[in-house]
DNA sequence: AAGGGTTGCAACCGCCAGCGT
DNA sequence: GACGCTGGCGGTTGCAACCCT
């Protein structure tokens, strides 16, 4: 036997959230921390599923969160990183502290896939559309002449130039010779050990995001500052309460 | 002012790797 | 080793707000 279902869907609220569930998540996790979150919805006394408040926190209560408008560095660097690992928004999340994956993917989805469109780029490619449609035939050299002649390719070159410097500034700001931009390859990026969740967490800054200069908006992931939130993620947590409390509920 | 279309985003759905039993 | 749950992920949907005619 494996463990138990996250939630039998029966009884169970669904749509928006009110602001008394909010409050009795946000409260409940604050206070408790988050060990299943199949427990969470029961100790919290709401009537969601597990999986719909760790949506909910994730997406929308957690205090580090940042919101607000996308400045043109961040967008930049989502199309740079969509160019190098496709749709997988959460590693691209990763290098946004306080943006999630979904909110990512909404702003590639309304905007970034028009915008790439306008400039004649394919959004799933990042090569220009008229390669594809119009000139199919074109292959190796005249494919390279025509894409490094264009209009397009040049913003394409400083987008990455723009990029670049971005990635050397930051590996100043770090001091070490590992990018940013090379999670994949460098696993000690992550402060914690645990939960990934908690690495997203723990790597960010809470205060006064918005009003960071906008040229260094996308770039403060590879900077770890302390605050009362990181506080809360090192404090240990009484996860004993779940296994005290957990079979009741079950 | 009204209604139809568009946009933006929160939330849901279904899949799957990892892991506990 | 098999089974099946959990958490995470990407795709999709639903709806409110906004815009245009």
């Amino acid at each position: 036997m494996g463990r138990q279902p996250c939630c039998d869907k029966v009884g169970l609220k669904r749509g928006p959230w009110t602001i008394e569930e909010d409050n009795k998540l946000m409260n409940f996790i604050l206070n408790n921390g988050i060990q299943c979150w199949r427990l969470v919805p029961k100790l919290a006394g709401l009537m969601r599923c597990g999986k719909s408040c760790r949506l909910r926190w994730i997406n929308y209560l957690r205090p580090d969160l940042k919101r607000g408008a996308w400045t043109e560095a961040e967008e930049d660097m989502i199309i740079e990183l969509h160019s190098r690992l496709g749709n997988r928004w959460s590693k691209i999340a990763a290098h946004f502290p306080g943006r999630t994956d979904n909110e990512i993917k909404n702003h590639w989805n309304t905007k970034i896939k028009k915008k790439l469109k306008l400039l004649g780029l394919d959004p799933l490619t990042h090569k220009p559309i008229i390669d594809q449609h119009e000139n199919s035939a074109l292959k190796g050299e005249e494919y390279r002449e025509y894409s490094s002649s264009g209009e397009q390719e040049m913003m394409k070159l400083e987008l990455e130039e723009t990029l670049q410097s971005k990635d050397f500034e930051m590996q100043q700001s770090k001091g070490t010779s590992s990018s940013c931009l090379d999670e994949e390859t460098n696993p000690t990026a992550g402060i914690f050990s645990g939960r990934k969740e908690y690495q997203e967490m723990g790597s960010v800054q809470m205060q006064n995001v918005e009003n960071l200069d906008p040229s260094y908006m996308g770039m403060n992931d590879c900077i770890q500052l302390e605050d009362p939130f990181q506080n809360w993620i090192n404090s240990p947590l009484p996860w004993d309460i779940f296994s005290t409390l957990g079979d009741n509920f079950l």
